[in-house]
DNA sequence: TAATATTTTGCAATCGTATGCATTATTAAT
DNA sequence: ATTAATAATGCATACGATTGCAAAATATTA
């Protein structure tokens, strides 16, 4: 039953007109006159005729193509910005490969040579880094690299995150503001950009104001290894007054330990404050104050670098950081005079 | 800087040998001594060659890519399916390219043109239903469709769903048991086989227990629509005891404006019961009593079934529904004689 | 070792489209 | 109306691989 593909020959048969003809109809900016659109648009029409977009990208080199390598959806973060990133690409003529960089799934350096494999234009990051190995192949493929959510100390490629250091700041300010004095850190993957600069922003504006951490654990972006943290630090004599946690996903594990397990109030007895704004944060169950990662801003950011990149191949890398603002609820106490933004 | 893209040429040059070797070499099961193998691999990797899947594909007419087509990420279902499909089809050499058919990015029918222009070797429709319009297209197209958690009344395609009759069924049954007398159901879209089967499963099994719904409304798998729907439903003279939720995604929206809207305490005054089991129902803030849907078993029928149509185009179209577990949680009354599985 | 069977190899055509170039049709200018 | 400038078209080639076929190389058998 599969009817075979229809090609531009046979439109062009059908239509009276040569193959070129028919190409240069279904080529922005070609010129045709109006009579031979019409007919080639018809008998292409009649025909079901689409351009084989894998023949022309042998041509043209473009194939219209983004890699997309993400490692874990399972932090909201990511799906949200998924969504984005594909509607926003779609809407310039681009798609969206996908490819998971899981443990379970091969290592990156496969998964690369995969991408690379199926010729697209750009490759997207997200939350990944990359060995300088990689790097190097990319660069010599001609193929442009963007890192979403991660910085990388590699100047070549273009990065896209938030702005975690002024983040981080923006929470010490506002726990302190807050009248809190034993404050707790939850930290994620140290060897994520932006793990560190959130922490670092963090323990800089509380220095600023002569305070320090008080207790520290290490989350790993993971809700297991969260909980451990939490009932680890909260096994002090003196608990913390305040815990900042790296990630809302891991936030959200963190509370749930310190209501249902060790049975104290939010925000009564402890704050809490978490980082990106993922939907379950304004959710009435855990109603988290966090700093918001604008996914659109940052996706907007990354998909005009990225097509910037693509037209122009000699674009400089840029190293874009956006402002998100502290979003201020019911998880964390409030000082009268509230810190706006 | 951008190097230019290796050829199976190049390589066959340095190598000494015809291109076609080098297409061999990179062919499995193509006849090849060890000796050129050898002469042509270490070419390859010194240059950096690997074949272009889309040459490829041209040829081949298989282009190993999947188009997948989801409408909403937000409901955490899809993300975790999309992790494990994309990871399943990854191992099988297949990718998946990734489209968005949301309100926002054009309907359904335009995203489908697009699929096409990149010969994907299949579809998948997660969630999604077709036009018959559009279903003749691909069959015309010869490119097999499967839909992925949603039914379909054209037999054309398969379909792979968990069983969602079974699963109201089930839910009818504990809530019964648990002594629930004025029973609610908040319905998803009306439109999606998944809503309707769940729906009549569990207004079948009430009946057969001589009961039936006290009060329906709909959220259409809608988190702003549940809420209103939850407040309509609670706010007659007697309140339900029990709601069942067509979706956890809703049920989360439910419970909040149950317990923080209305006071009440789950499952002490209102059992929820939910169906899915992401993630998030297991958290305790939530704790969620719920039906599972396998996604990883689902998935790899999915990733099975697509296979076998790739592979032979005259398979039949299957429709395989899986059965999932009630996960007995803390957001609904248990009875004594709790109903096991 | 000679004859036959089998495996390797290269040649050349092919997939569906884009595009430089030469040619022809059309429009504008005088 | 004649010429100059511009637009539209077709021809032929190229993109980077796969593959049927026939020739060459190797292996098998007696």
């Amino acid at each position: 039953m599969a009817t075979k593909k229809v090609t531009s020959l046979e439109v062009a048969k059908l239509a009276g007109v040569s193959q070129s003809a028919v190409s240069r109809v279904f080529t922005p900016g070609a010129s045709v006159s109006k009579k031979t659109n019409e007919k080639v648009r018809s008998a292409a029409l009649e025909l079901g005729y689409r351009p084989n977009i894998l023949a022309r990208s042998l041509i043209t080199g473009k194939s219209r193509i983004i890699g997309l390598v993400v490692s874990h959806l399972d932090n909201y973060f990511y799906p949200e910005a998924l969504e984005l990133l594909s509607n926003a690409l779609q809407k310039k003529g681009y798609h969206v490969l996908v490819f998971m960089a899981s443990k379970t799934s091969g290592n990156i350096d496969d998964v690369l040579d995969e991408i690379l494999d199926y010729q697209v234009d750009a490759i997207i990051l997200a939350s990944i880094a990359m060995s300088s190995n990689l790097a190097n192949r990319c660069v010599a493929a001609g193929v442009p690299v963007m890192l979403f959510n991660r910085g990388q100390d590699d100047d070549r490629f273009s990065t896209v995150t938030s702005d975690n250091f002024l983040g981080g700041q923006k929470v010490a300010r506002f726990l302190i503001a807050g009248g809190h004095k034993r404050i707790g850190y939850i930290a994620g993957w140290e060897g994520a950009s932006t793990q560190h600069d959130r922490e670092a922003g963090f323990i800089e504006e509380l220095k600023q104001h002569g305070s320090s951490l008080y207790a520290r654990e290490v989350g790993n972006f993971n809700q297991d290894e969260a909980r451990q943290a939490t009932r680890k630090m909260f096994s002090k004599k003196e608990i913390p007054d305040a815990v900042f946690v790296a990630s809302d996903d891991m936030a959200f594990a963190v509370m749930d330990v310190i209501r249902f397990e060790l049975g104290l109030k939010i925000p009564e007895q402890v704050s809490v404050v978490g980082y990106d704004d993922v939907p379950v944060s304004s959710w009435p169950a855990y109603d988290l104050t966090t700093v918001r990662q604008p996914a659109n801003r940052m996706v907007a950011e990354t998909v005009s670098i990225i097509l910037e990149c693509i037209e122009n191949p000699e674009t400089k890398p840029l190293r874009i950081e956006i402002d998100g603002p502290l979003i201020l609820r019911g998880s964390a106490k409030i000082s009268d005079k509230s810190n706006k933004e």
